[in-house]
DNA sequence: GCCGTTTTCGGCCCGACTGTTTTCAGTCG
């Protein structure tokens, strides 16, 4: 049976909790607390990767080491008589439940599932809520009044969660970052306030917001009590003296630091993470000598502190290459650090055009058309200092029109070409279409009409759960015709409404690379695709890469910062990237 | 349970906040 990364995770923590409720050893625990950790960051589904390489398959994706790997492997298996589901039955299920509350924890959730006798854990939430309203939790050891209350609360924000998405999109998330950092400018006392944790490091989805702000010590509480004040706070999670989280009547958290100017550089080290990251830089420095947290460096044999007020003289003390946030999961850049090894990333500004954008052209599509003319598109491209643009709008219909009017349809489109570049002699085009890949993998066009096109983007829009192998062959068919140069948004994803599909990427990678195709990495949003972790594999096959916006009017081209970030994550720089290089470099690729 | 250009054994990140405590455990970032 299917087991969802989600699933995988909440399996893990579970064992966790059974562990800490058994008194294992601590380490033994965090093993499992991080392979729960690492199985939520990871952009693949593990189930699929070990149905196809088996524990291997688990141990690639870094995180999880050789024996929670076998165990795995046997539960995914026959989950019944396996080793981790006899863990899991020395703790009532209940607990597992419960334990999703936010605050609630595995001894406090024990503590009173155990208490009340309760069994069954799909009333779990109803059962403690009825039994705190009769005022029963209060009394019990190391609860009090407030502690009750407490837990209702964390059981209502878990509830109230349920039908919401658990992580937002990146804009959603700025949008919020941004409305929340407006607000706490209106002290005037803050000096400085920042979106750090996820967001600085352009995660494709975002749990929550993390703020730091630079401020006078003497300052601070009247900094947190202005935050805590937000308009849109629902409940106030924690308030401190240099730190604070609310929770949002959207049911999102926003956390707050504040330190001095002086200790800026420590802070924004430790509040951007990731937490992987930050361990692993923390072990580094422990080995040699010394010890990290957020407001300096620790010497541990003098006791003498460092601070910093800049994050990359933070880096640069322990002998380290400053890492780029995107970079910071915690996977081998501290390794790439130390040797002075790390990639030099692409920027935005390194992008020269793109590929893919859909324009108002009539050609009669049987998905979606663009909102704006050749005309407007075209005035953006020159806004954004573009010396080329591909036109990729769906193919024609097929099931409307002959071949005959498709190809109509596509020599139409070339010819207006001809009047346009004369009109935009600055900004090359590429008459391209975006090209659906058919379910036996052969392309919605006829052969006939690719004669009129430059290239084309080819990419999945139907039959997105076919088996592995059958969509593997698909695939590699569809990059097998001529005039294909870019696999668009490769694994079809969106981003919490649809699954990416299952695929042998080795093979196809490989294919692409030998054949000189770009894989997309696709711009928009809810796409973000190809995801990061698959960018940094496809490039370790020596893959090569487009970033486009797959834009339906003219400020979607706008969004190709949103790529540029995937890029980075992937480890990718400049010349890894078709779409930063000159006219001429371009015209060579395409006829390649 | 994991892992290795100083280790295959012996270490493993570090601190803030809360409630119920008379010194701390639990939970979280
Ligand atoms: N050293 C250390 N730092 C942590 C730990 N937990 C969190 N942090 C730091 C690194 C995180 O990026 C940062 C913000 O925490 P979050 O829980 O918000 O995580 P992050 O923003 O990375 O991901 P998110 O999208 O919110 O799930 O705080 C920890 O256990 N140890
Ligand atoms: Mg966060
Ligand atoms: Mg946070
Ligand atoms: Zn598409």
């Amino acid at each position: 049976m299917h087991v969802s990364n989600k699933q995988l995770a909440h399996l893990l923590r579970s064992v966790a909790a059974a562990y800490i409720l058994t008194d294992v050893n601590r380490f033994r625990i965090i093993a499992y607390q991080k392979a729960a950790d690492a199985v939520d960051s990871y952009n693949q589904e593990v189930y699929d990767q070990w149905e196809n390489k088996g524990v291997d398959g688990i141990l690639e994706m870094g995180g999880i080491g050789p024996t929670i790997s076998q165990h795995l492997d046997q539960y995914f298996k026959n989950p019944h008589g396996s080793f981790i589901e006899e863990q899991l039955q020395s703790i009532p299920s209940p607990v597992y439940e419960l334990m999703l509350a936010p605050g609630i924890g595995p001894k406090k959730a024990y503590r009173i599932v155990k208490e009340f006798g309760l069994s069954d854990p799909t009333t779990v939430f109803d059962d403690v809520k009825k039994i705190a309203s009769e005022h029963k939790i209060s009394v019990l050891d190391g609860f009090g009044e407030k502690s009750e209350e407490d837990v209702v609360q964390a059981i209502n924000t878990h509830i109230g969660r349920l039908d919401k998405e658990e992580r937002m999109a990146l804009p959603e998330a700025y949008t919020l970052a941004m409305d929340v950092m407006n607000y706490m400018q209106k002290v005037p006392e803050v000096e400085h306030i920042e979106a750090l944790g996820s967001l600085r490091r352009k995660v494709s989805t975002i749990g929550d917001i993390d703020l730091a702000i630079i401020a006078e010590e003497h300052t601070y509480e009247k900094i947190i009590a202005h935050f805590v004040s937000y308009p849109q706070t629902s409940t106030i999670e924690s308030q401190g003296i240099n730190k604070a989280s609310v929770i949002t009547k959207n049911g999102k958290r926003i956390d707050v630091r504040i330190v001095d100017k002086d200790r800026y550089g420590a802070m924004l080290q430790y509040f951007t993470g990731s937490k992987a990251h930050n361990i692993k830089l923390r072990e580094y420095a422990l080995k040699k000598g010394f010890s990290l947290n957020e407001f300096g460096i620790k010497h541990v044999k003098t006791g003498k502190i460092n601070t910093f007020e800049r994050e990359e003289d933070f880096y640069n003390f322990l002998g380290l290459q400053y890492v780029e946030p995107e970079l910071r999961e915690g996977s081998d850049e501290i390794k790439f650090a130390a040797r002075k090894k790390l990639p030099e990333l692409i920027t935005t500004q390194d992008v020269r055009g793109e590929f893919h954008v859909h324009s108002s052209f009539p050609i009669e599509p049987s998905h979606d058309l663009g909102l704006h003319s050749f005309d407007e598109m075209l005035q953006e491209a020159r806004n954004m200092h573009y010396e080329y643009l591909a036109f990729s709008e769906h193919n024609p219909s097929v099931s409307k029109h002959t071949p005959e009017e498709v190809i109509e349809l596509v020599r139409n489109k070339k010819e207006s070409f001809i009047e346009l570049q004369k009109k935009y002699k600055d900004v090359l085009l590429f008459n391209s279409l975006e090209v659906d890949i058919l379910p036996d993998g052969s392309l919605a066009i006829p052969q006939e009409a690719t004669e009129y096109l430059d290239l084309c983007v080819v990419s999945i829009h139907s039959a997105f759960t076919q088996k592995r192998d059958i969509m593997t062959a698909r695939i590699l068919k569809a990059l097998s015709y001529p005039k294909v140069k870019i696999f668009g948004h490769p694994t079809a994803r969106l981003i919490n409404k649809r699954e990416e599909i299952d695929v042998d990427w080795d093979v196809i990678f490989k294919m692409a690379a030998q054949k000189n195709i770009a894989l997309e990495i696709n711009s928009f949003p809810d796409r973000l695709d190809l995801p990061d972790g698959l960018v940094r594999k496809a490039l370790s096959y020596g893959c090569k890469f487009v970033i486009d916006t797959d834009a339906h009017k003219k400020e979607d081209m706008g969004l190709i910062m949103f790529g540029v970030a995937v890029a980075r994550r992937g480890w990718l720089e400049k010349n890894d990237v078709i779409n930063t290089k000159n006219k001429d470099e371009i015209i060579d690729w395409i006829r390649k």
